[in-house]
DNA sequence: ATAATTTAAGACAAAAAAGTCTTAAATATA
DNA sequence: TATATTTAAGACTTTTTTGTCTTAAATTAT
């Protein structure tokens, strides 16, 4: 009944471009994160720790500490954040749900489905952080709370 | 983790494919379906019971008795099929999960995700089981139990 | 009428996803 | 050193999805 993406992928992702926009060279604590995209604090705790097992974040305990793009947001894909968080199937996988795409057992929507499928990894392998933190505010805001 | 569907509507896509494939002008029963897709029976039932519901399926009880397409396999177009199992919000939702997507509010991915979007959309809304029924043998091979 | 077949409906159970809480470890500061 | 802050890890609960089973209703055939 959901979109796309499970609520975890959907908050980290979230989260991520909020850190990015935020342009903070420090840590930045999840607990600010979770309150500005009224998110579980417990639940995005957990999903930020996936990604910074993943490498796309770095975390810091203690006063002061919190977590930060591990690299530069130019160079964070968005692709990545859903391959940490869904797994690669969800970008790989039989639109059917057959237990393998594509070779020699096509199912009946594969063809059409690679179109589509390539468009989305396309989209997500080319658009950086940067380029979603970049972008006209009034879009930015509706990440946060007050679009709820 | 999961692919873009959730089991219902992959459940109720393939068959859906499968009995417009048998051209067969009688009820099929549910049991012989689930058999050459290798899905629960029970399960089955529950999702074809959608089906008819929505109109996209008729069934019949007692002996020789089954479900059948509604109508013509040229008439029932695959978005229909994932409305009915998935709900609206699955193919009009916003991607980042926010409550609107678009409008007055739109997310920083809106721009990005629309254009994928409206492909999904077109090709559901386009692509009828006939053309899917009329395909290639071997792809037509890959919904039913040997595949898996 | 009776029995057999098949879907409908709803209760029930198991598994997965989502969300919450507690305790431990790391760090900074007083 | 002692205290406060903040993430890590894992247990735990709730909700949703998935899957199973039982009983009822409809239908056919004997
Ligand atoms: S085999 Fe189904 S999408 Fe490739
Ligand atoms: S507002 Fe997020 S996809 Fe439209």
């Amino acid at each position: 009944m959901s979109g796309i993406f499970s609520n975890k992928c959907e908050y980290g992702l979230r989260a991520a471009v909020y850190i990015a926009a935020l342009k903070k060279d420090q840590f930045v604590s999840i607990r600010s994160v979770a309150e500005a995209l009224d998110i579980s604090f417990y639940f995005l705790t957990k999903v930020l720790q996936t990604l910074t097992q993943a490498n796309i974040m770095n975390s810091y305990r203690g006063p002061n500490g919190g977590i930060s793009l591990s690299r530069p947001a130019s160079e964070i894909h968005l692709n990545e954040i859903v391959i940490a968080l869904e797994g690669r199937r969800s970008l790989e996988g039989c639109v059917l749900g057959l237990p393998e795409c594509g070779g020699e057992n096509p199912c009946p929507l594969h063809n059409r489905w690679m179109d589509i499928r390539e468009e989305i990894n396309q989209m997500l392998g080319s658009t950086t952080l940067q380029e979603l933190a970049d972008q006209n505010p009034v879009k930015l805001e509706n990440i946060i709370k007050s679009a709820g």
